[in-house]
RNA sequence: GCCCAUGUGGCUCAGUGGUAGAGCACACCCUUGGUAAGGGUGAGGUCGAGAGUUCGAUUCUCUCCAUGGGCACCA
């Protein structure tokens, strides 16, 4: 603090504590730690009116005393206020604009149709969205009308205003425009006063924020329509939702389209076909088949994942795909999760194919008598699950109805629980970092609403996961009821190379279907204990791995994973023997080699193998011929020319046998 | 499951109330060419399935199936 500063304090110190006669001042701190005086409660905008009209003009909305969140800049700021604006240059500014940008399609929308009922359009990442009551849906053309409308009602230009209403009068005013959603939000509130925003004519209840005048809203696109439920609840009518985008500049709105562009470029339905890896056929929706090549990814991760089962105590079992249903009345999935199970009857007896492997293991746990000695049992399974899915929710690989998990179940005693958690993160760690997915989150989920057992067998299981991240010090969010039916989990999100979010590896700790299963066995005491079941995966599903790591390494995949590893390509005719030997060579040490000996010119054959993302194009001439060597193109189009064969063959070998993550593919 | 949209050769897509067209891929021929598409010729589709309207449907209507955007669901 200045000295000048230093004196104000004192001065002002002693005005307000000596000078009864003086209205109390009211202090606003800015983030300089300077501050503003008033002699009333300015508000957001008064303050940055006192500190320049520049500044005024870009105000948006502030965050006050360290908060996130935004506040209307209509807000009164008490004295002591420790103030931070909000402009058009900040990143908060946009849920300003957002915010603002709905009541404007709100506006729009009712315009054109007065017939359409307004209810909720809440701000979302990276948009906005309002759900309408329509009796009509709207169409693409729509669309376009409603945004051209936004766009003429952005150049009037109208001054939001704020205005504070009784509930009586909202409720008044709303039912007689026949706005019941609006009326019923209203109610359910609770509130004695509402506040009501205004642009012209129009209004709508809001809480805020909002922009000064609707013109700060700089670049608007109306992008597409969607069905929705009324407080996402399917019980609930069904509206018609509109979603949308806001920016401070064209620039910026051009470059978030140019990022979905991207984002829709690496989408994994549209590589894995254009790379020839699945194919799907309507007779068997949500049941992808993998091609051959799309067969060796799959096959190189299970090797891969078998490798280090081996380094973590892992053994391997195969169980059955179809059982009595008997053991999923057992398990509890016939009460829990019936739904989703592919059943049939033959003759009198009920059948069901297996949408997990988990009552399967506590079957083959329950073979032979267990010694505390014998813990931790870990049995992985890679077998084919079978989930009847409702149509809506199947896409691409990430959902889909038969599927395999790299899944495994740890029986252990209590006192093994932390060590086991623990080596489970370890093994995680190891594969993500392997694969290239540092960047990943871990969040704990709590019981679910639909579950079994009792609370105190919840409490316990929360526990034990909450206790043993925070002794890992990892860092972690709780996400209330997303646990499973039988227990809590910690899911791994995996952030992607697009920064969006994957559920993939989860620990469950699961108390209730050892108890179900009766499971047990003889402690150091000579008597019988209950173990504890953990359900694990790593890499969540093979088919839902495959699509996320497609999309994070927009197709290019490291070298031990790439379904053709080399493709070898001759300049002319001469080169034919040369390049055969190569390619035999090559396959005889394992390596996924290629010779593409069509009678193209090598730009075109160049052209075909930097499309299917092959990780070494080698190209032979005259001069590779008579030097026993091998130039080699990188996908990044670097060359590296004239290495000798036997050498390259070496490093690439150890490049494979290592799992080396590819750097010189270029960014991934 | 719900709302909306879409479905045309292997792929990407035009198009029309009078039984269809392009590019790529494919086959054959010419071309032997050093780092992202050489040229020519040809074959290939009862326009997702079924029903209806119509003299006539790939086109209009309905139902179903699948896919896409969401919602809901995701043990």
């Amino acid at each position: 603090m200045t000295h000048k500063k230093r004196f104000n304090l004192l001065y002002v110190y002693l005005l307000r504590f000596d000078s009864p006669f003086l209205m109390s001042s009211v202090r606003i701190y800015l983030p300089d730690n300077s501050y503003k005086e008033f002699d009333f409660e300015p508000t957001v905008l008064q303050v940055a009116e006192s500190i320049g009209s520049r500044l005024a003009k870009d105000t948006l909305g502030a965050q006050i005393d360290g908060g996130s969140e935004v506040v209307d800049l209509r807000t009164p700021l008490k004295d002591g206020t420790k103030l931070s604006i909000v402009t058009k240059g900040s990143p908060e500014s946009l849920e300003v604009i957002r915010h603002s940008a709905a009541h404007l399609m709100a506006q729009a929308v009712q315009e054109i149709w007065p017939e359409v009922k307004v209810t909720i359009g809440p701000v979302i990442d990276n948009g906005f969205f309002y759900d309408f009551d329509s009796p009509f849906p709207f169409t693409p053309e729509d669309l376009k009308k409603i945004e051209k409308k936004m766009n003429h009602l952005l150049k009037k230009n109208e001054p939001v205003v704020k205005e504070v209403w009784s509930q009586a009068k909202a409720i008044e005013v709303f039912s007689e425009m026949k706005e019941n959603f609006k009326v019923e939000i209203i109610k359910d509130l609770g509130e004695d006063e509402v506040s009501i925003y205004k642009q012209g004519e129009w209004f709508d209840l809001c809480r805020g924020p909002h922009v000064q005048k609707m013109g700060q809203i700089k670049a608007i696109k109306v992008q597409h329509t969607a069905g929705a439920y009324w407080r996402g609840d399917e019980n609930n009518p069904q509206l018609q939702r509109i979603y949308a985008t806001a920016f401070n500049s064209k620039e910026d709105l051009q470059e978030h389209l140019q990022l979905l562009e991207e984002a829709k470029k690496r989408d994994h339905r549209k590589l894995s076909k254009d790379l020839g890896l699945v194919y799907n056929h309507p007779f068997a929706p949500g049941a992808p088949f993998f091609t051959e090549k799309g067969t060796i990814i799959y096959n190189q991760l299970q090797a891969y994942m078998r490798e280090c089962y081996i380094k973590y105590g892992y053994h391997e079992v195969i169980s059955p795909q179809i059982f009595d249903n008997q053991l999923y009345e057992k398990s509890g999935h016939d009460a829990n999760y019936k739904d989703d199970i592919f059943a049939t009857k033959i003759g009198e007896r009920d059948f069901a194919v297996k949408p997990m492997n988990c009552p399967g293991h506590c079957l083959l746990y329950g073979a032979t008598k267990k010694s505390y000695r014998d813990l931790p049992w870990r049995i992985a399974d890679f077998g084919r699950l079978h989930r009847n899915e409702k149509s809506g929710a199947l896409h691409g690989l990430t959902r889909v109805t038969t599927f395999c998990q790299d899944d495994a179940h740890i029986f252990c005693r209590m006192d093994q629980l932390f060590d086991e958690i623990k080596s489970f993160m370890t093994f995680l760690n190891e594969v993500y970092q392997c694969l290239g997915m540092s960047n990943y989150k871990i969040f704990l989920s709590t019981r679910p609403e639909k579950r079994m057992g009792s609370d105190e067998i919840w409490d316990e299981a929360e526990a034990v996961l909450e206790k043993a991240v925070k002794e890992l010090d990892l860092p972690y969010t709780i996400n209330e009821g997303d646990g499973a039916f039988y227990g809590p989990k910690l899911d791994i999100m995996f952030v992607d190379a697009l920064k969006r979010p994957w559920q993939l590896g989860t620990m469950q700790a699961d108390f209730n279907m050892p108890k179900n299963f009766e499971l047990k066995y003889v402690g150091e005491d000579n008597a019988n204990h209950q173990p504890v079941m953990l359900h694990r995966a790593i890499l969540g599903s093979l088919e839902r791995f495959i699509g996320v790591y497609l999309e994070h390494t927009a197709g290019r995949l490291p070298t031990w994973l790439a379904p053709t590893q080399v493709v070898v390509m001759n300049i002319t005719s001469n080169h034919d023997s040369y390049c055969r030997e190569l390619t035999e060579l090559l396959a005889e040490q394992g390596v996924r080699a290629h010779y593409d000996d069509r009678n193209e010119k090598l730009g075109f054959k160049i052209r075909e193998a930097q499309l299917q993302k092959i990780p070494f194009m080698i190209t032979v001439g005259d001069k590779e011929v008579s030097d026993n060597a091998v130039s080699v193109r990188l996908l990044n189009g670097k060359n590296i020319n004239g290495i000798d064969k036997h050498e390259f063959i070496k490093n690439l070998c150890s490049e494979i046998k290592e799992r080396k993550l590819t750097t010189h593919l270029g960014d991934n």
